[in-house]
DNA sequence: ACAATCGTCTACCATGTGGTAGAGAGTGGT
DNA sequence: ACCACTCTCTACCACATGGTAGACGATTGT
């Protein structure tokens, strides 16, 4: 079981990493069997047709980041900063990672309406629980007021933005490396921080 | 000659909205030439092949954004809040119109590396007169301290995000309508000045 | 031992792609 | 009248793409 399904595997990480890099048009699957050193037809094997492996890849991802999410939020204090700071770190591990991962998701748009519909109902619990969170947090004084879906949205924004543009950063002279990526983080926190203190 | 031209230019119009919505690869010349209501081979006869109808779309959109932003600039007044408002607004305007602008700039990291290049080459000064003003006004304690290069990544992330991501605010129940996205707007501009204010 | 299933492959195919060749209609200059 | 030029078109072409058909060896249950 363990080796049979490794083929799979690897068809799924290599499409995760194109689909997000490239773009799930750019990436054929030629290529895609190419980087997985396998028949093309292996790859249809596992994953009947483009459209089914775009799925398999959209629900990877989707369960990926909301694992890591959930664990982030029930494991810090009651702080909404605090909380706010976990779940930034717990996206950007996994898009450090494997910088595709945000992309992916970044992809919805470009998406026909089936696909992008059905990930938009796989993120939508997490997402009406952040604007909840959001809504209260405010009403406590805890977090600047504001519209708390606008503010979710333009964290997310901001996030992914960060997360997926190294061009962006190259073009502010930014070079990847362990270090530079941790500044990066913290100043992403601090502006978010900044973004979202009260008064 | 406005006669004659026009035919380019509806043609780049309809290659720029396609290839800012559903990115370049995914669009084809068949296609653009069906919107604009042409034959392929008289859009191939403007631009001599898709490489360079790329290229013209983007040096339009460059010119576009950075034409709007720098009269933005000069228009302002001194303090950096407000210049900063003045060039989101500046950003804004043409993304509302025509969605498709922020989202081609944000093709850059997906185009090969010659086509990339040179949009990073086109922005350049842009971005190297933002980072030193933010620089200063910093120095000045008119913004709060931070890295220059990366607030200015960050200001992009989070502008291009929110107007490039339709699919991102409805996720919120976001619906587009002109009181709408004025709020939205709005609540981006309070976003920016929570986390650019000093203190 | 043997049939069935699994995983991978080679050989094709229909379609869509970017691009070439060149014809033909219109316009203006001489 | 003729030529040169501009603009758009029809007719192709080579190639890459997503997908089908089916052969072949290895595993597995009985």
């Amino acid at each position: 079981m363990t080796r049979k399904s490794s083929t799979r595997e690897r068809i799924l990480d290599a499409a995760t990493d194109m689909f997000g890099l490239r773009g799930v048009e750019a990436v054929s699957l030629d290529v895609i069997a190419g980087e997985v050193g396998v028949a093309k037809q292996t790859l249809l094997y596992w994953f009947p047709s483009k459209d089914d492996l775009v799925q398999a890849v959209l629900d990877a991802a989707v369960l990926e980041l909301s694992v890591g999410v959930e664990a982030a939020i029930r494991a810090t204090s009651d702080d909404p900063l605090d909380r706010i700071d976990a779940v930034v770190r717990a996206v950007f591990r996994p898009a450090v990672r494997r910088p595709a991962l945000l992309g992916l998701i970044r992809e919805i748009s470009r998406l026909s309406a089936p696909s992008g519909d059905r990930l938009a109902a796989a993120l939508e619990p997490l997402v009406g629980r952040a604007v909840g969170y959001l809504r209260r947090e405010m009403d406590l004084g805890r977090l600047r007021r504001a519209d708390p879906r606008l503010v979710a949205a333009l964290c997310y924004a901001t996030v992914t933005g960060i997360a997926t543009e190294p061009e962006a950063l190259r073009a502010v002279g930014w070079q990847p490396s362990t270090v530079e990526l941790r500044r990066l983080r913290n100043e992403l926190l601090a502006f978010l921080r900044a973004a979202l203190s009260p008064n």
